[in-house]
DNA sequence: GTCGTCCCGGGTTCC
DNA sequence: CCGGGACGAC
């Protein structure tokens, strides 16, 4: 194998070779995922076996990113090697293991949604009086469980600690029933594991080497799974950032990093401070962005690189001035620096701030994704379709049934679901069952219309369930279910505005299912399609960062690089966005995340801030934030304000940055306002008039009564003769003579 | 049982 | 401004 030129002989040594526990601490763009994949393509080459290396990442994304390098590097002798999330990795050796902690190998995850309407039932029944949120006591059940503790022994100190000592022995009770763990269970149980009498010395040797990625992310419950793993050998080699630590919020610990050598005094310490990613420029400003922070282990990036343009700051009139900027800023790079759209990325605290950007960038006709957001699988037609599923492969299922027992609507309304639950606790039986009780004839209360209706719907499962048992493409029974349920075709008639979106969702889920049936073969599982969908996060797999600008987070860009970075809402309680209660630390931990945005930028760093920005319908004007005045004046050029939007400039002269002070925000808007929109805009209403007669596809001919918004996401409201009052998208109807 | 209206609350988000 | 949940009217 090539050595790797970036690295000196003896970190090489180090990094390369060796057994025993080892931890690189590595700066931003210093190639350490890369250093880790060849440390385990090192490990293959000197005869270990590559199915008894363990190697974890973060994110799907990564894992990824990762087999397709060990694939490059060791060709067939990649196969059989553990890379995977923590969760993945978990989820495979507790299918081996299930029946040790009590659960069948078709066990079901759940996701925060499930997660949430349990507790929320559970808050119900338990007739909580004051206002307590699912999410508070998750919250408070996750935090007890990752420390160790029984929440259903919690010391009451106050009254949500003692609902939670109630409802989570309801909780961890009802998971069980139905075959289910949350996604910490996921971890958890295996935890468990590891201390059982026969699985535990098994998973304590069933790898030779484990290795970790983004460490700084891991939490306890991650570390003590990893230190397990390696007990027998302590071959764990771990590599992080501790200045990249983002999800403190999260339960990450950075102190698993940090203290890495006080729990294991053996281990050998490499840092990596070279960055071959940035211009000199953009590593000076990202460094003295972080280095503010006092909890921190003191690390010098430094490059090669030599110069670089300065980081470039710009104040905006508002938010959307700012998109309008980015937007024209993008154009003139494109033309002055023959970039591809696929340079750049854009940016941003919060997902709320992506509309105006979205809004800006579609008015110039560039073509964007955004990142992150809801994500596919979370979306509401494709969780209807997966509980079927659910239900189909797991009769006990019961959040599945209430799920999906109503949806289509069918007339099965809470009073019927109420006696099916009911006679299903007095009896003991899962609801499916009892429902099919009640289509028998149980004398449960049911009127003979619910009763017909809830036939329909039990045979309907039923059905089904006979279909599975010939065993077809997962695909196949997704497509099935979407047809016999009716689901697509209510959602044509019904939802006018957001229907095509989703019936367009529907059939990305049947895709998305006949490539697992392609890539699984024979073996292709109903429990396994629905393991990946619980564990995938976001369904942009498809790498197409292609020829397009990329919208996220600052969180959803970690890991990633872009030769042109724009860094939006620099302000004060946007970013740093800070709310009540915070200390020090959450301040902290802002810096990382600013220090994680800039060093994201190869090229160029470009920075914006409004000065007043809307939100939640309010104008707020916000000082800039405390991150522009730490920048080192001679890295960057301060543009305070500009008569109109214009290109870039390429090569502005760096001058010393003007610390920007609230006497700016107090001057009048100037007369010359930027123009926003460039085109369709107004023309609209010239085309859907009020009065107008318009076709729809299915509600055939109406007229306008009133139209709101602009572009092809008009809405217009319509009355079809026949099918009343409708609200309806532009761009589903045509204008008729 | 369903549909409309009112009110509330609204970070980041991996798995 | 948005969406979701709760509640009252058909």
């Amino acid at each position: 194998m090539t050595p790797d030129p970036n690295l000196n002989p003896p970190q090489r040594e180090a990094v390369l070779h060796g057994a025993g526990p080892l931890m690189v601490l590595a700066g931003a763009g210093s190639g350490k995922t890369r250093v880790l994949t060849q440390r385990i393509a090192t490990l293959v080459d000197r005869g270990v076996p590559s199915y008894r290396i363990l190697a974890v990442t973060f994110t799907n994304k990564a894992a990824g990113e990762m087999r397709e390098r060990l694939h490059k590097l060791l060709g067939e002798r990649a196969q059989g090697m553990w890379v995977g999330t923590f969760h993945a990795t978990c989820a495979r050796l507790l299918r081996v293991h299930a029946a040790a902690v009590g659960l069948t190998r078709d066990f079901a995850i759940f996701d925060d949604d499930d997660q949430k309407k349990l507790v929320a039932a559970i808050l119900k029944e338990l007739d909580v009086s004051e206002r307590i949120t699912p999410r508070a006591v998750l919250s408070r059940i996750d935090r007890a469980r990752n420390a160790g503790d029984d929440p259903g022994a919690l010391r009451s100190r106050d009254y949500i600690d003692d609902v939670v000592r109630r409802a989570f022995p309801l909780y961890a009770a009802r998971l069980l029933k139905e075959n289910a763990v949350d996604f910490n269970d996921l971890l958890l149980k295996v935890v468990d594991l590891c201390h059982h009498a026969e699985v535990g010395p098994e998973l304590a040797g069933r790898f030779r080497h484990v290795l970790v990625d983004e460490f700084q992310d891991t939490n306890l419950v991650q570390y003590r799974l990893v230190k397990h793993f390696s007990k027998e050998h302590g071959n764990l080699c771990v590599v992080g950032d501790d200045d990249q630590s983002i999800y403190g919020w999260r339960g990450a610990e950075p102190r698993n990093l940090l203290d890495f050598d006080r729990d294991f005094p053996t281990a050998r310490v490499v840092k990596l401070e070279q960055n071959y990613r940035s211009t000199r420029v953009i590593l000076d400003a990202a460094n003295a962005v972080i280095a503010k922070n006092v909890d921190r282990h003191a690390k010098a990036l430094w490059t090669d690189r030599r110069g670089g343009e300065p980081v470039l700051v710009e104040e905006c009139m508002d938010e959307r001035a700012e998109a309008d900027f980015v937007a024209q800023g993008i154009l003139g790079l494109r033309s002055q620096e023959h970039r591809g759209d696929g340079d750049f990325a854009v940016l941003y605290r919060t997902h709320a701030q992506s509309r105006a950007l979205e809004e800006a960038l579609r008015a110039r006709r560039i073509r964007y994704r955004v990142v992150g957001g809801i994500s596919f699988f979370q979306r509401r037609e494709i969780k209807d379709i997966t509980e079927y599923l659910r239900l189909i492969v797991n009769p006990q299922a019961d959040t599945a049934f209430e799920r999906v027992v109503n949806v289509p609507t069918r007339g099965i309304g809470d009073t019927t679901v109420d006696k099916i639950r009911a006679y299903a606790r007095g009896a003991g039986v899962p609801l499916l069952e009892a429902a099919r009780g009640a289509v028998a004839g149980a004398p449960i209360g049911l009127g003979a219309a619910a009763q017909r209706k809830l036939q329909t719907f039990v045979e309907l499962i039923d059905g089904l369930r006979a279909l599975v048992a010939a065993g077809p493409a997962v695909a196949t029974l997704v497509s099935e279910i979407i047809d016999r349920s009716e689901y697509r075709a209510r959602l044509e008639i019904e939802d006018a505005v957001d229907g095509p979106d989703r019936v367009r969702n529907l059939g990305e889920l049947v895709a998305a299912a006949a490539a697992f049936d392609a890539e699984a073969g024979e073996h292709a599982s109903l429990t396994e399609f629905l393991e990946r969908v619980s564990l995938t996060a976001s369904a942009d797999d498809k790498d197409g960062r292609g020829e397009c600008v990329t919208l996220m987070t600052i969180h959803a860009a970690k890991g990633l690089e872009f030769p042109v970075v724009f860094l939006t809402g620099l302000e004060e309680g946007v970013f740093p966005a800070l709310r009540e209660g915070d200390g020090d630390d959450d301040m902290e931990e802002e810096r990382r995340l600013a220090y994680v945005a800039l060093t994201r930028a190869k090229d160029r760093a470009i920075l914006t801030y409004a000065r007043t920005r809307r939100s939640y319908d309010q104008i707020r004007r916000n000082a800039p934030s405390r991150f522009l005045v730490d920048l080192p004046p001679d890295a960057v050029a301060v543009r305070a304000r500009r008569p109109a939007p214009a290109p870039v400039r390429p090569a502005m002269a760096p001058r010393p940055a003007r610390v920007p002070d609230y006497d700016d925000a107090e001057r009048a808007p100037a007369a010359d306002e930027p123009v926003y929109y460039l085109d369709d805009e107004g023309e609209d209403d010239a085309v859907f008039p009020r009065g107008a007669l318009v076709r729809h596809r299915i509600f055939g001919v109406g007229e306008i009564e009133q139209g709101s918004g602009r572009g092809p996401d008009r809405k217009l409201t319509i009355r079809f003769p026949g099918h009343g009052v409708k609200t309806i998208v532009a761009r589903f109807v045509e204008r008729v003579a």
